[in-house]
DNA sequence: TCTGGGGTCCTAGGACCC
DNA sequence: TCTGGGGTCCTAGGACCC
């Protein structure tokens, strides 16, 4: 059996556990550059507040409603998230941490020994109680069905949070309530697909053949799904891997035309990716560039990319900024508003076998204890005490950041912050 | 008219996830 | 004026190999 828990409203709910003021009050919070809505909380859900609604269509409105307004803070939210999977981890003895905000419990043979009903509930109350934020369970035979037991946790007020799938009626009296566009893989252009052919619920969808499936669904994908959902479990927990790629990219908070912006964006955004890069260990063998004009703008598109081998791999700031505005020069033109820019590294491989060129001077061994010190001052004083001087003056890179203007304070992790919560 | 079989690697693009 | 960011996996097709 597995559960997955899932946070409720994740982000709004860590603005409240430090904010009690908002309790029962409508709360949003914004994506990135103050965007678009990204987490509702419930008062704000029933609202009508739509998710991925654009802010500035409803800032009057959020205003006239006393909708509570947050810019997003990842510094609290990825803290919360730690703190949360800690306590989730002494539940099981295997975690798979899937997203921000919720994570499967491999609870195979529990089943013998516990009440599930009663083991998720405990797990409800020991994180309410410990970290402040409201979850809900949902177990099941597969991650797929304990995926569909968590949709039916949250839409039915009457299940307190649990819902659990063990046993072949509750599988399919479980199915038979869910739309089949709800189910876990199952995006917008299989839902219309399956739709078409009046596979309406994820019940409907268990009747059909592998091979119908297969056609309809593509192949691997769909038929696993479908197993899945039969109650064959063909989904194993996904222990952390090293990540393949490493991006960091942001819209502006004004539209760019000089290059020396650009170039202080691009430089910034390699830094904090080559900060990512080393906090896992890896070095990159490439780094691509891309920036483009405002994704909404009616001015003629323009989008340009490139990517640029570097001699050997590496994770120092120093060399991956270097290339990242040698990059950039490329694709800067005059006359072109642009709206977004960013930094992606790939060919990434472990920082122990670093491949040195056989002809040309390599920096990664030599730049390693200037990147540990680097890291360990900006970990300790907060982000970018110390950069790299191309990133620009804070005055400079005003001009161009992204809008940030609503954003609660790092509750948990600046060090000023957490003397005056204590 | 007829001209094999089996495999790997790479890339671009689509679909999906949160 | 103002519409996010960061990933993964799969497939198809081409190039290339023996």
């Amino acid at each position: 059996m597995y559960a997955l828990v899932d946070c409720n409203n994740f982000y709004a709910s860590c603005e409240r556990v430090f904010n009690p003021s908002l309790r029962g009050k409508p709360i949003v919070v914004l994506s990135n550059n103050d965007g678009c809505v990204i987490s509702r909380s419930q008062e704000a859900k029933d609202l009508g507040v739509k998710m991925g609604e654009p802010y500035f269509k409803q800032r009057e409105w959020f205003k006239e409603q006393g909708v509570q307004v947050f810019s997003s803070n990842y510094a609290l939210y990825g803290d919360m998230s730690r703190r949360v999977m800690m306590e989730l981890s002494t539940f099981t003895p295997e975690l798979e941490v899937y997203s921000i905000d919720e994570a499967f419990l491999n609870l195979k043979g529990f089943e013998k020994h516990y009440d599930l009903a009663a083991y998720a509930e405990q797990i409800r109350q020991r994180i309410k109680q410990c970290q402040g934020v409201p979850v809900c369970v949902g177990i099941g035979p597969t991650k797929t069905l304990a995926k569909a037991a968590n949709h039916l946790a949250k839409r039915h007020k009457d299940s307190q949070g649990v819902w659990v799938i063990d046993t072949e009626e509750a599988r399919e009296q479980a199915l038979r309530n869910i739309p089949v566009k709800e189910i876990w893989g199952i995006g917008r252009k299989k839902a219309v697909t399956l739709e078409g052919a009046g596979v309406e619920t994820a019940w409907k969808l268990t009747k059909r053949s592998v091979e119908w499936v297969s056609q309809y669904l593509g192949g691997v994908v769909g038929v696993r799904l479908l197993k899945e959902l039969r109650g064959h479990a063909c989904l194993q927990t996904v222990l952390p891997q090293e990540k393949k790629n490493i991006a960091f990219t942001r819209s502006f908070g004004k539209v760019v035309t000089c290059s020396d912006y650009l170039e202080q964006a691009v430089t910034l955004y390699a830094s904090k990716a080559a900060e990512k890069l080393r906090q896992q260990g890896s070095v990159a063998g490439a780094i691509t560039v891309f920036a483009h004009t405002q994704r909404y703008s009616l001015a003629e598109p323009y989008f340009k990319s490139s990517t640029i081998e570097l001699p050997s791999a590496t994770d120092s700031t120093l060399e991956l900024v270097k290339a990242a505005a040698a990059g950039m020069r490329g694709i800067f033109k005059e006359g072109i508003k642009f709206g977004k820019a960013g930094v992606i590294l790939s060919d990434l491989r472990p920082n122990q076998h670093v491949q040195i060129h056989l002809f040309q001077e390599s920096t990664v061994l030599e730049h390693r204890g200037l990147m540990q010190a680097l890291d360990s001052i900006n970990t300790f004083w907060g982000n970018d005490v110390v950069k790299v001087a191309s990133a620009g003056t804070n005055q400079q890179q005003r001009e161009w950041q992204m809008l940030n203007q609503l954003c609660s304070p790092r509750y948990t992790t600046h060090i000023g912050e957490v003397l005056m919560v204590r």
